[in-house]
RNA sequence: GGGGGCGUGGCGGAAUGGUAGACGCUACGGACUUAAAAUCCGUUGACCGCAAGGUCGUAAGAGUUCAAGUCUCUUCGCCCCCA
């Protein structure tokens, strides 16, 4: 055995024989408990990062701690490889999408091998191969068959760079694509939804069954989703038309003193009266060029055009006028609102900028409103006024307050009926590009939509196709895979030239890990059934919504189809921080100038601006090209290996928190495992070394420093056990690890069992977070079988047992020090002893002690006066 | 504006209402060495003290409690989500 510790030699000579002894492949026994554990799957960029490293880590380490525990544990790889970054990578270098994506793939599974994470291999998908996209589109056809697959011609969020339609979660807070950056356009297209709404409430109620999720994410899904109860009240114009409005506020319909469309809203045209009709239409046009967020920020000045027309208020036959603005929106409740000024901010600001009537109809305790002279709006409770039949009510959600007084009057009196609404609307999944899953649907001239048949799935991507960037999808252009006859009628038809959306890929790859290589089914139920659901899975907080709610609606309804029987896809969920570098910032410069890249910092103790010699501020960022902050996973790997790597990634910070990387933090890693090296081939060279001890350890007959290096060994058993299996404080259970270390190289008894039963713990305990250094120990204390086979270590209730504990003394709450007292003394005892104590007499004597507090095990209080 | 979270040494971070700062990093001092690296030992919240020891200290303030980083309220600051 080396005398130094070569992480570079041991990890590859490791590497290699996992992957022929093939354990960290599937077990198939199904009389042991299962255990399914799953990273996010990557986007094959080509390049890992630490933000992969760390993720990949945190569920390593977990699938190993469950291996050892007895579990049979699933723990699977895969791509998610389709996408928008590889059609436009492939254009701009001239390669096929394809090409560049599995050269990509490649690249990365050999980066993630070099990280010996203990993957079944076998298992591994990826979402653009033919394998895994045929059955993507068999659930597109099980959608299209309950009819939760359907199209219509949709206002959508055109990106005018990619020149694709985006899905409004692809849309950022100020109205950018999440891809190109572009500003969105609206435009109206025929588009494919999935009608993800169906299942909003399920969606909404079983956040309830997550306990496993942490809760800000569980609150981010339910804003997403946006339940709202309220009333649909339907409003009559002059001309007879229907206005349907949503309201969460039914109490106030005597207050509505106008109404306001959506500019998009197809009854605008009706109403609007000739000699408003040119305003009008200017001012849609202007509409359609702003983003959701620009229109509906409530301090953005309000604008906004009067169609001409007028409406009826159905509860007091008040004729009010008809308006257009774009802070209503066609896609939430009906496109269409009644305002009511006096209690409402958004309709307040509008009526003042308009000059249009307010009508008080709530009016605060102990104050009276005016009207003429408000200038805000009043929307807190108060008492129902002006409203003939709600007057006197007080305002409120509850039975017997307004609201609930209202929906009831609507009712009776066929004004309106209870409603509810979502903000979740349906999920646009329509993509004009090539690099997807295309949809599997024919447009046949007689029969109109007809699905491709089962049997003729998959529908692949056309090779032979070329690929301009820019316009339509580059499938329509090509008229030999478009031009095909109705598997109906046999007439002529068209197939359908738009690709789903990626999210659909990943919204289900889960579930194939289950039976990944099933060539008649999109998997087999058994398997599933039997896998499922995921039991942790990690990943970043960036999918809080999106992929995570997409999942749970595929799982439900794959469930309803008769499929699966779970109802949740993922038990529990940790979402890992970032990972930050040291980064370096010119306050004086704007813009993107003002990050230095760190290699450009000649002294990084005075870090200065290599152009103008202006003193920088250090800050940690997330990891970016732009910022030139990054450390890559292979020149960690080349200088340190991945054992240190892993262990400075739990131990620097809570899995959950942001990371700063340090690389004076990683030299101690290395340190520490070398320490660990140390220890373990020095007692491998001990001339006569001890055995470790089987059967039970009798710990009457052990010495003291024996005692005491046992209870640091199952001390540290029980603690790291209860770290991982906890809430994954894998920062502290290294922390436990490094004192065992510690407690072994102090240790005044090397030449005992306990030692050896202390080496082999701490290396066990280790396994799961430094997987190569402790095999190669492992099997230089003469061990043949691989120490990831082990048990997990199990504490002896007995080691722990201990003769005396330090008994803090306190005085009005006040510690005053310790002393060593039996650990079996009674609470009269302990009271006898700390009374008795030095360190006590010194502040209670000549004084009444009022009070004593006794702790068992803990402390004794001493509550005294004068 | 609404919702969620956070605030602890020089730094990352520990603390079932019970010895605040575990573990590590940094820094300083020492040993070994011709020297350096590596390694090992010690110190490292602030203040007072030769020492024993003491006082203060978990963003600020108040409260509950024998006892508060932890629970409650107020204020300030930062982060995230939805607007």
């Amino acid at each position: 055995m080396e005398s130094r510790y070569n992480p570079a030699e041991i990890e590859e000579k490791w590497q290699q024989t996992w992957v022929e002894q093939g354990i960290d492949l599937t077990p198939e026994d199904t009389s042991k408990p299962k255990f399914y554990a799953l990273s996010m799957f990557p986007y094959p960029s080509g390049n890992l990062h630490m933000g992969h490293v760390r993720n990949y880590t945190i569920t390593d380490v977990i699938a190993r701690v469950r291996r050892m525990q007895g579990y049979r544990v699933l723990h699977p790889m895969g791509w998610d490889a389709f996408g928008l970054p590889a059609e436009n990578a492939a254009i701009d270098r001239g390669v096929h999408p394809a090409k560049w994506t599995y050269q990509n793939i490649d690249q990365m599974r050999a980066q993630l091998q070099r990280l010996g994470l203990s993957y079944d291999w076998n298992r591994e998908v990826a979402t653009c191969s033919p394998d895994y996209y045929h059955w993507t589109q068999w659930i597109f056809l099980e959608f299209f068959k309950a009819g939760l697959a359907y199209q219509r011609e949709a206002a959508v969020n055109w990106d005018p760079i990619d020149q694709t339609v985006l899905a409004n979660e692809q849309v950022d807070s100020e109205g950018r694509s999440w891809r190109s950056g572009a500003k969105v356009e609206k435009r109206l297209l025929r588009q494919w939804f999935l009608k993800i709404t169906d299942y909003a409430e399920q969606l909404l109620n079983d956040l309830k069954q997550l306990d496993g999720w942490p809760d800000r994410v569980k609150v981010m899904q339910e804003n997403w989703i946006g339940k709202s109860t309220g009333a649909e009240v339907v409003f009559k114009t002059e001309a007879g038309d229907e206005l349907t409005v949503f309201t969460t506020r039914p109490d106030t319909l005597w207050g509505a003193t106008f109404m306001v469309l959506s500019p998009e809203h197809p009854l605008v045209e009706k109403l609007t009266t000739s000699a408003q009709a040119k305003q009008v239409k200017a001012y849609q046009v202007e509409a359609s060029n702003k983003s959701e967020i620009d229109r509906t920020a409530e301090d953005r000045e309000k604008t906004g055009v009067w169609t001409g027309s007028y409406a009826i208020n159905p509860v007091n036959e008040a004729k009010i006028p008809i308006w257009i603005a774009d802070y209503v929106l066609m896609g939430y409740g009906t496109g269409a609102i009644m305002a009511v000024p006096a209690h409402d901010q958004r309709d307040f600001a509008f009526a003042k900028a308009f000059d249009l009537p307010i009508q008080v109809v709530v009016q605060p305790v102990g104050e009276t409103l005016d009207a003429a002279t408000m200038t805000e709006p009043f929307p807190d409770d108060g008492v129902m006024v002006n409203s003939g039949p709600l007057d006197g009510i007080p305002t409120g959600k509850a039975d017997g307050q307004s609201v609930e007084a209202a929906i009831d009057w609507l009712e009776q009196n066929g004004k309106g009926k209870r409603m509810v609404n979502y903000r979740l609307r349906d999920w646009l999944i329509s993509r004009q590009r090539y690099w997807g899953v295309p949809i599997p649907v024919i447009h046949c001239p007689n029969c109109g939509i007809v699905p491709v048949p089962e049997s003729d799935l998959p529908i692949c991507l056309p090779e032979e196709v070329e690929l301009s960037g820019r316009g339509a999808s580059p499938l329509a252009k090509l008229e030999s895979w478009v031009n095909v006859d109705c598997p109906t009628c046999g007439t002529p038809a068209k197939r359908e030239t738009d690709t789903m959306d990626t999210f659909i890929d990943s919204s289900w790859y889960f579930l194939r890990f289950t039976d990944a290589r099933n060539e008649g089914q999109v998997f087999d139920p058994t398997k599933a059934n039997d896998w499922m659901p995921v039991d942790q899975y990690v990943g970043g907080v960036e999918h809080a919504i999106l992929h995570l709610l997409y999942s749970r609606f595929f799982t439900k309804f794959l469930r309803d189809r008769g499929w699966l029987n779970c109802d949740e896809p993922f038990s529990r969920l940790l979402t890992q921080g970032m990972v930050q570098g040291l980064t370096y910032m010119n306050p004086n410069k704007g813009g993107k100038d003002k990050w230095i890249p760190s290699h450009l910092i000649e002294d990084p103790n005075n870090p200065r601006d290599p152009e103008t010699g202006e003193p920088l501020e250090r800050l940690y960022a997330t990891m970016s090209k732009s910022k030139g902050n990054g450390v890559t996973p292979e020149e960690v790997l080349a200088k340190y290996g991945v054992d240190t790597a892993r262990m400075f990634i739990l131990f620097k910070a809570p899995p959950e928190k942001d990371l700063e990387w340090d690389d004076a933090d990683v030299e101690g890693q290395f340190r520490f495992l070398n320490r660990v090296w140390r220890l373990v081939t020095e007692f491998m060279n001990q001339a006569s070394r001890p055995k470790v001890p089987t059967g039970k350890v009798e710990q009457a007959k052990l010495s003291k420093p024996e005692k005491d290096l046992r209870y640091a060994i199952h001390y540290a058993i029980r603690e790291i056990t209860e770290d991982i299996e906890g809430d994954y404080q894998f920062n502290t259970a290294v922390s436990e690890l490094m004192k065992l270390s510690n407690a072994l190289a102090d240790a005044a008894c090397k030449d005992s069992r306990i030692y050896a039963e202390g080496i082999e713990t701490l290396l066990k305990l280790l396994a799961p977070f430094a997987p190569h250094l402790t095999e190669e120990l492992w099997h230089g204390l003469g061990h043949a079988d691989s120490i990831h086979q082990q048990g997990w270590c199990v504490v002896d209730p007995d080691a722990l047992v201990v003769d005396e504990i330090s008994l803090v003394i306190q005085v009005m709450g006040k510690t005053r020090g310790t002393i060593q007292v039996p650990a079996q003394a009674s609470r009269q005892e302990l009271e006898q002893y700390a009374r008795e104590s030095e360190l006590a007499q010194r502040y209670i004597t000549g004084k009444e002690i009022k009070k004593v507090i006794v702790v068992p095990g803990k402390l004794v209080n001493f509550v005294i006066g004068g």
